[in-house]
DNA sequence: CTGAAAGCGCTAACAT
DNA sequence: ATGTTAGCGCTTTCAG
């Protein structure tokens, strides 16, 4: 590997005029700038970003640990956040914790260690203490999830909001047997989004039927399981479901028992994806802007890289439902 | 940031039997291995991996580069392949290029400049000769795709078998005018796709009809166009779909058309979502087996890392016709 | 078993 | 405008 003491020999400078003129530092004449930079084509030089670690002691890395990235429109936002990064000339290091605590402190451990500059996370569902307090090492931006204790600013959606328009739209529709199955309330948004169930009945003077309701692990086979319960037990005339997963979940269930939608249920899906549109009646959802969210996100990002001295304060980003078929009068 | 230095100080050692009890150095006494440590997790102590990096020439940073992280299974592959570095102490760094040569190179050269151990590359469609001749400097592996002159192992899907038979499964239902939509030839994957279609009309005995064929870019607008253009002028009775875009364009177009699938037209579809289960009558397609791919891609990661030394050449992974029911008779 | 010392490639005072 | 010099935190001989 080329350094800059070579290419110092070969121009006939020392090396830190190399330093300098490969940073275009302005002291440096314009004709040993020249010279130097040709040299440093010609032998194919890339500068070694350990040793400038090393010396400016923070690393062009910026970290993200999230569950998974294959769910909840994480591919997305690891591009935009990755987009973010290299017009910051940063480089974005995906974890995926699998929404393990000791996974998700391991990568943050790998992540200070490497000196990274930020930190972008969607905390896992219970945190340990550690994580938290290492967190604070760094400049971080929570995503998606809110981390109890964890101070940093928080890039969220709108859970509660997103579940109560679906819920009241429901409700508007004529429907009084309105259930709701979603994730976990240990989980920020799994507890926003019953919240905003509830709150949609309150303000319809309904009160809660806790058959209605019911809780799993967002996993397509707890939330099938979960669907027959609860439609077998309470014989809801509508349903709202709390997260991507559950919805897949509902839909197997539902062609399993044969139900016809809207006319045996009316259903509100949680995400959006393009089958949505072609299923069945098409199926009304509460749509993220997760894209706009990353942006914010990563805007906030190359701020606080920058250096950035204001504050502005982290968004909450308001869902939209999307009308389809799915949901009709009882 | 506490420093081994530090821990030597408070420990009452000198910094470099630190440094070996840390690292488990056998020559060190249990006893001052005892205290190091304690020392070390007291103050929290988190190694610098850039010092490491400088002094041992080499990080533990894994290169990632992908034209996009949400296409082509990339986000389950990313998520396996992260997996693989971490079980071998690595971060996978992942990048998008975008399919953009320009940007691909400045992704490798960054990973160069972190000396990155290793680089996974699903390369552009028309990758810089820098590129490849940079990508030589690590080692690499190739992904998906394989660019013409770079040396790499390569870890690919067997495309052409996988169209190959999903062309002769249509032919053996009795079609004649079966059609091909597909990807640019430009790209190793669209021209095997091509050529496995054109290979089960010529195993048929069948003259290829060009008016049946159509290569566009792999977007949904360009894919819908080309499937009515190629529908509405040669009146095929089956069509197989040479990518995962072009098979949403193509279900978009004949919602548009409102066609009957299979009455109107058989239809192939390329890669499995589990809207293709419910997708009208279940859509028939071509199933690759990303997981299986990225696995032995990640198996061979860590043996490059652990400087293996038997070369097990890179393999072609054979996608699964899944039949349902989309195909039929004409 | 432990310590002293050198040096990885780069940046940034401090000279000149 | 350029050179000299001193480290950054760690690993790794080489001595003891």
């Amino acid at each position: 590997m080329t350094t800059i003491k070579d290419l110092a020999r070969l121009v006939g400078v020392s090396h830190s005029t190399v330093a300098r003129a490969l940073n275009d530092h302005p002291a440096i004449s314009a004709a040993v700038k020249v010279r130097v930079r040709a040299a440093a084509l010609e032998r194919g030089y890339i500068a070694d970003a350990a040793a400038r670690a090393l010396r400016v002691r923070s690393s062009a890395l910026v970290g993200f640990i999230v569950p998974d990235i294959e769910e909840n429109d994480m591919a997305t936002m690891a591009k935009v956040l990755a987009e973010s990064c290299n017009a910051a000339s940063r480089q974005l290091v995906v974890s995926c914790s699998g929404d393990e605590p000791e996974r998700e402190l391991a990568h943050l451990r790998a992540l200070l260690s490497a000196r990274a500059a930020a930190l972008v996370l969607m905390p896992s569902a219970t945190p340990l203490p550690e994580t938290l307090q290492l967190a604070e090492r760094l400049p971080t931006l929570q995503l998606v999830r809110h981390a109890g204790r964890l101070g940093a600013e928080a890039f969220m959606f709108d859970d509660e909001s997103g579940i109560r328009e679906a819920t009241a739209h429901l409700l508007a529709l004529g429907h009084r047997r309105v259930a709701y199955v979603g994730g976990s309330e240990g989980i920020s948004t799994g507890a926003a989004r019953l919240s905003g169930y509830r709150r949609a009945l309150r303000d319809a003077g309904i009160e809660e039927d806790p058959a209605l309701v019911s809780t799993v692990a967002p996993h397509g086979p707890a939330a099938s399981g979960a669907f027959r319960r609860v439609f077998e037990a309470a014989r809801p005339s509508a349903m709202v479901l709390g997260g991507p997963r559950i919805t897949l979940g509902a839909v197997e269930a539902i062609r399993e028992v044969g139900l016809d939608v809207p006319r045996d249920i009316s259903l509100v899906g949680f995400g959006d994806r393009a089958w949505m549109r072609w299923w069945g009646p098409g199926l009304t959802t509460v749509a993220l802007p997760a894209r706009e969210l990353a942006l914010a996100c990563g805007d906030r990002l190359v701020a606080l890289l920058r250096g950035g001295t204001v504050e502005p304060p982290a968004g909450l980003f308001a869902p939209t439902l999307l009308l389809r078929g799915s949901t009709a009068p009882p």
